[in-house]
Parts: C-alpha cells; structure tokens; sequence
DNA sequence: TCATTAAATTTGT
DNA sequence: ACAAATTTAATGA
C-alpha cells in the first residue's frame, strides 16, 4: 500500500485523525487508500471558492483559514493544527463560500475527493455521526466567540484552547500579532493591551511570542464573561 | 557573527 | 484610531 505522509506504514494516517479513531485498522487502511497523499511548501493555497476538491486531513503542519471580503480584507476563521479536517463544505454542493485555506507551515495533508468521501459515509455511518458532533462543537464555538463577548473573554478563551491543544501551559502563539487580532476581531493595538493587562495581573507571562500560562483559574474566570 | 534595515509591536495621544 | 517609539526579525557581508 502507499506509504502515507510521514506516518509509519502500519500506521495509516486515518488513525491520526478524530473521526476516524474509532474505526479498526481495516477500515483506516481502506480510508488511506482512497486519500491523496501531498506535501506542499509554507504559502501554497489547499483550496478556494474556485478550487475546493474535498475532504482535507492535516497530518502535519499549520493551516490557516481565511475568508476575503470583496474589499480584499482578510478575516481568519480558524487555524488547522495537525489532526484537524477541513473541506466538508465541498460535500454539499453550495460552493457559495467564501474561504481559502492557506499552509502556515510546511504542510503534510491527505486529500479525500469529495465522491470518495460520500461513499465513505454511506458505508460507515458512525463517521458520518462523529462528523455531527464535531461540526457542533464548531458551531458552539462561533457562538461563544459571537460580539456578544468581550475582547479579554474571546483571549482568555483563545489561550486557554491554545494551551489545551498543546497539552502544556508554555506555548508558542502560532500566529502574529495581526493575524491574530483579525482571529479576535479586535486591532493589534487592544490585542497588545489585554496582553499586558493579563500580565500585570499576574495571570500569564508573555516572552516575545512565548506565553506561560500562570493563573489558569482567572483565565477560565475571564473568559466566561 | 555582526551591522543594517525592514517589520512588527507597544505606548502615548 | 493614528502616529511615534521601541523591540524583534530578516538580510547580507
């Protein structure tokens, strides 16, 4: 079989991704082979409102996902970490959006057409039930980042996630301080000011671009609100 | 490696 | 929100 990405050969790179743990190895085999296997340099676009093949599986690197207004503004929706899918929109047909998808980094990902991927469902309708709960939780989270919060809640918020994702409360911040404001809907300016304020505080310490977690109570207090 | 300069971030208004 | 000041990253010798 084809080697997949950088996983081992007994490990297809379904297994890596969440909707797919629950299968067995069979049924990962048989996901691997249906799946485009790509490499592609820091910059490349995965895919446009013009070309949107399918179903995108992150195996390793960043992807940062954006819509563009028709004043040419960017605003970033979200950025894809290694594990994470992308693309399902392509399944039903409308492709009325807006998005592109951009490599951050240096980009491994598993390309599953969109055909291949219905007849995927059809036969293992458990994928297509953990495709729901993970298309809810997103859905949850617009909800929660919605104006209705305040710009130090949608942080907290973002860092606390951030944190969680990287299993260690010392992390990198994987996106400059613009993108990341675009992410919060606010301006570097306030982005700056939070920043600082939390830190005064003493609930985090911030090196440049490495934030240490300090307080994360406060934190899960602030972002509440 | 160091100096120059470009870019990004922070701070004051 | 804008502009000035400061810090950080990139480039090239």
């Amino acid at each position: 079989m084809t080697a997949c990405c950088h996983c081992g050969d007994d490990l297809p790179c379904a297994a890596q991704i969440g909707i797919f743990q629950q299968l067995n190895l069979e049924e990962q085999r048989k996901i691997s082979a249906l799946a485009l296997h790509k490499t592609l340099p820091r910059g490349a676009l995965l895919f446009s409102p013009e070309e949107n093949p399918g179903l995108y599986l992150i195996s390793q690197g960043r992807v940062k996902v954006y819509s563009l207004s028709p004043t040419g503004k960017e605003t970033l929706r979200r950025v894809l970490r290694q594990g994470d899918f992308v693309g399902e929109g392509a399944l039903f047909g409308s492709a009325r959006n807006c998005t592109y998808g951009e490599a951050l980094t240096e980009l491994s990902v598993c390309l599953i057409r969109r055909e291949d991927f219905l007849a995927l469902l059809r036969q293992h309708p458990s994928i297509s039930l953990k495709l729901l709960e993970e298309l809810n939780r997103r859905l949850e989270a617009v909800d929660q980042s919605s104006v209705f919060s305040s710009v130090q809640s949608r942080l907290c918020r973002y860092l606390l996630d951030l944190s969680q994702a990287q299993q260690s409360e010392e992390f990198t911040l994987p996106l400059s301080g613009s993108e990341l404001s675009a992410f919060l809907s606010t301006t570097p300016e306030t982005l700056s000011r939070r920043l600082t304020g939390l830190e005064k505080a003493g609930y985090l310490k911030k090196t440049g671009r490495k934030i240490q977690l300090l307080d994360i109570q406060q934190l899960e207090k602030l972002a509440e609100g």
